[in-house]
DNA sequence: CCCCTCTCCTGATCGC
DNA sequence: TGCGATCAGGAGAGGG
């Protein structure tokens, strides 16, 4: 499950292997693939080819690539990378395509026969991006670029938060912003609208780190515990994306588990039936807004209520 | 506005 | 061996 972390790792190598390139060729292969693009698939490919890729940006677990339309490529066909972030041969993009891996997207480079190929596009220095998606929760659309407070966010993009790696990320009004929320705090962890980035896995780590029930209410709980825990779930993912670094080709992004992260690293998502590492209880497993929730009973003492 | 439930999808796995 | 049921969950639509 591309979290935070993952979609950061896939971005790298979005942006290492498509900033100055020019698309060439789009084809969509299932329609569910381009079913966030109102206006269609022919549109979707219209607004993409001849378009060159100008940067590779990320909010939370969307991904986008700022698109220059028309006329010259930009100078830089000699390989010479732009100077400038997000502006190619002078020109400022006002189009995005934004991508969304969903519970299974890969972004993946090079020729490739994928059983779950959505979407292929062609460079024009001659490789392939191939969009495969087993379970097609993900998707790309073609969006105009809106500011938001003082970032240019694809429209699609303008109401998700601030992620914790964003050099802007406003601790304090995030914290704020949890305070105010009556309702269990694990649902505020994932709750896109306060902060992005974080997904089933490493809500279960923060909140075990925090030595918190994901089912105490937000409200309830003070500043500064609502601090540390905004605190543990940045720590988690800031490890996650150093592991990433290592056991993850910048490319191939292995959704569906056996990453070296994945074995080692974690302390609750998964481990129901085995003994916490601090405590030594069993960790324990229950139904949470229809996904599982990981936790040591000893350690995250559930609220009474 | 706020909160919460449901739905989309397909491969792996399990029990009979 | 086959087959149906269950499980996994990000995000948004829609209900209360």
């Amino acid at each position: 499950m591309p979290e935070l972390p993952e979609v950061e790792v896939v971005r790298r190598g979005l942006a290492d292997h498509l900033v100055g390139r020019t698309v060439t060729g789009v084809e969509v292969l299932h329609p569910r693939a381009a079913r966030r693009h109102a206006a269609g698939d022919a549109d979707l490919i219209g607004q993409i080819l001849g378009a060159t890729v100008a940067s590779a940006e990320r909010r939370g677990k969307f991904l986008w690539l700022p698109l220059v339309h028309g006329g010259e490529p930009p100078g830089v066909l000699g390989g010479e990378p732009p100077d400038l972030p997000g502006v190619l041969g002078g020109e400022t993009p006002d189009t995005a395509v934004v991508v969304h891996l969903g519970m299974s997207g890969q972004m993946l480079f090079g020729e490739g026969v994928d059983t779950h190929l959505r979407i292929r596009v062609r460079l024009d220095d001659g490789t392939l991006l191939r969009f495969v998606d087993q379970r097609t929760f993900g998707g790309w659309a073609v969006d105009p670029l809106v500011e938001v407070d003082g970032a240019a966010l694809p429209a699609s993009v303008a109401h998700i938060a601030r992620d914790p790696l964003d050099p802007a990320f406003d601790r304090a009004a995030v914290v704020a912003a949890m305070k105010r929320k009556n309702t269990e705090v694990k649902r505020v962890l994932l709750d896109q609208t306060v902060v992005s980035g974080i997904g089933n896995i490493y809500a279960d780590e923060a909140l075990w780190r925090s030595r918190l029930h994901g089912r105490r209410l937000a409200s309830a709980l003070t500043r500064p515990a609502l601090g540390r825990l905004l605190d543990d779930a940045t720590a988690v993912m800031r490890e996650a994306l150093d592991q990433g670094g290592t056991s993850f080709d910048s490319l191939y992004v292995n959704v569906n588990g056996q990453s070296g992260y994945f074995e080692r690293s974690l302390n609750a998502y998964g481990r129901d039936g085995e003994p916490c590492r601090r405590c030594g209880a069993i960790m324990r497993r229950e139904q949470f807004m229809n996904r599982g929730s990981h936790f040591c009973p000893h350690c995250q003492t559930v609220p009474r209520r």
